[in-house]
RNA sequence: GUGGUUGUAGCUCAGUUGGUUAGAGCGCUGGUUUGUGGAUCCAGAGGUCGUCGGUUCGAACCCGAUCUUCCACCCCA
């Protein structure tokens, strides 16, 4: 009988008792806002069935879900032609579940199965892993979580404000200052491809131009070239990519620049109204920019997306989002649009890390541990402990009875900011001494004053 | 999915053209003090050198496969 060194699959990680406390805390201040805007918790499976998740996110997308295969005897449907069919025509036989991909479509189907349950506008957020198929790199697992929050059955783009102040509620929590929101309206590149010339072609549009920042313009023309864009169609964009100046600046551009497409102007009006109601909120441009060329490359947004990018880091966005007219129906309900946008809670954990911006009391959980030198001290011990929790405070007695060194030495690598020693002269006078292991005081106190101490 | 990269003690890393018993710092355990942790000093434990196979008298080192790490592309949070 060998024995085998344990490991975790590519792309999966544990988390600490460390990494836990500071996962908590972005996740904390997350969920507070989510919940200060109206939104309210959601969670489903962490499987679905394949027919809910297959043909919602491209070839490639069906090509990293995570399939389940059937329990028992999962080859029993499968004959020596569905062999010779080759994998895709074999799977529905193998396989009838998989792991969630995203938040987004669990949470299609579930307003399709709720439709007459759930009342309009719906906000919901949701908080869970999903898993991808893909090759993980830094910043990019198999297994991470997602935090959306979504509200769909309102056209009004007071959502769309109020996606930009969660985003620097949360932002300003985090005392993360350094960062940009991009913003842009799906519409306004519709309108750009008609105006270029190139109608219908917003899609490749998007992809090409996307990648602005990564790879400079000219390798972008060539890619449009590629696309099979024509040269005075590019030429004509090069005003929109050298935009520069103010939000107000580049929309009363793009006024002059969209006039002769219908959509474009009302991608514009759109992003004019989002500048003026967050006027009406009595709130400022802090952080968010008008990015005439932000696309995300998600195929369903048709009104704003939102992209957020921490700057001198070197995570990629931390956040995105936008406006979609249709969520549901693949699923057969029409008519739903909706808007939501995403945190990134792994990628916020690097960025703060790479910042040093976790507050250092993070990893504390216990308050004051109590120590002795016999099992007298224990006993009475026990009774102190009770007596501390009932005041609420998170408190702990060393279990084993071993030298006062190794108790303190425990406190000490737990960080625990005070010790309560108990021996014979504190059980004598009924009193407790109480250390403080951050100066190296103590002294001896009644539990009450003790305890006030402790709080203080 | 394509191309490349990494792996030696719990952690960060040395390790000569292939040659006897694979090292350091930090950490860990015990002691120096029989009512006290974090500093000093002393001692100690801990490695089938990612795994499997091959070449060789001999492999941490050379070759192959596989897993893992990270990077670029694709895509994405």
């Amino acid at each position: 009988m060998s024995i085998q060194k344990p490991s975790l699959p590519k792309g999966t990680r544990d988390f600490g008792p460390s990494q836990m406390a500071r996962r908590n805390y972005i996740l904390d201040t997350i969920k507070d806002t989510f919940r200060l805007f109206g939104y309210q918790q959601l969670e489903t499976p962490s499987m679905e069935n394949l027919s809910v998740l297959t043909g919602k996110y491209g070839d490639e997308g069906d090509q990293l879900l995570y399939k389940i295969l059937n329990s028992g005897d999962y080859l029993k449907k499968v004959n020596a032609t569905d062999l010779d069919a080759g994998t895709a025509a074999m799977l529905p036989k193998i396989a009838e579940k998989g792991l969630r991909y995203d938040l987004t479509v669990p949470f299609a189907r579930y307003v399709v199965m709720n439709r007459n349950e759930i009342t309009y506008p719906f906000k919901r957020f949701q908080i869970q892993p999903v898993w991808r198929a893909d090759r993980p790199q830094k910043g990019r697992y198999r297994e991470f979580y997602q935090c959306d929050a979504d509200v769909v059955g309102t056209d009004s783009l007071i959502c769309e404000v109020e996606i930009l102040l969660m985003i620097r509620r949360v932002f300003a929590h985090l005392k993360l200052t350094d960062y940009d929101i991009k913003i842009n309206n799906r519409k306004i590149l519709t309108g750009l491809s008609e105006v270029i010339g190139e109608p219908g072609k917003e899609g490749q549009l998007c992809v090409a131009i996307d990648k602005l920042d990564k790879i400079g313009w000219e390798k972008v023309q060539e890619e449009l070239l590629q696309r099979g864009f024509a040269q005075p169609s590019i030429d004509k964009l090069e005003p929109v990519i050298s935009q520069k100046g103010s939000n107000a600046d580049k929309l009363e551009f793009l006024k002059g620049f969209l006039a002769s497409s219908e959509e474009g102007t009302k991608g514009v009006r759109e992003l004019e109204e989002v500048f003026a109601l967050l006027a009406e909120y009595g709130e400022d441009e802090a952080h968010v920019e008008l990015d005439l060329v932000l696309a995300r490359g998600l195929s369903y947004y048709t009104g704003a997306i939102f992209e957020v990018k921490v700057n001198k880091v070197s995570i990629g966005s931390v956040s995105g989002g936008g406006r979609y007219d249709n969520l549901t129906g693949v699923f057969g309900l029409e008519g739903v649009s909706g808007v939501g946008f995403s945190f990134g809670v792994d990628r916020i954990y690097d960025v703060l890390e790479e910042l040093s911006l976790f507050p250092a009391d993070q990893e504390r959980s216990t308050e004051v541990m109590i120590g002795y030198f016999d099992e007298k001290g224990k006993k009475y011990g026990l009774k102190v402990l009770n007596a501390l929790r009932q005041a609420g405070l998170s408190s702990e007695i060393y279990p084993d009875e071993v030298k006062v060194k190794k108790q303190f030495h425990y406190a000490d690598k737990k960080n625990i900011p005070f010790v309560i020693m108990i021996g014979d002269e504190e059980i004598d006078q009924n009193k407790v001494t109480l250390k403080n292991l951050h100066t190296g005081d103590q002294s001896m106190y009644d539990l009450a004053e003790a305890i006030t101490l402790i709080k203080a």
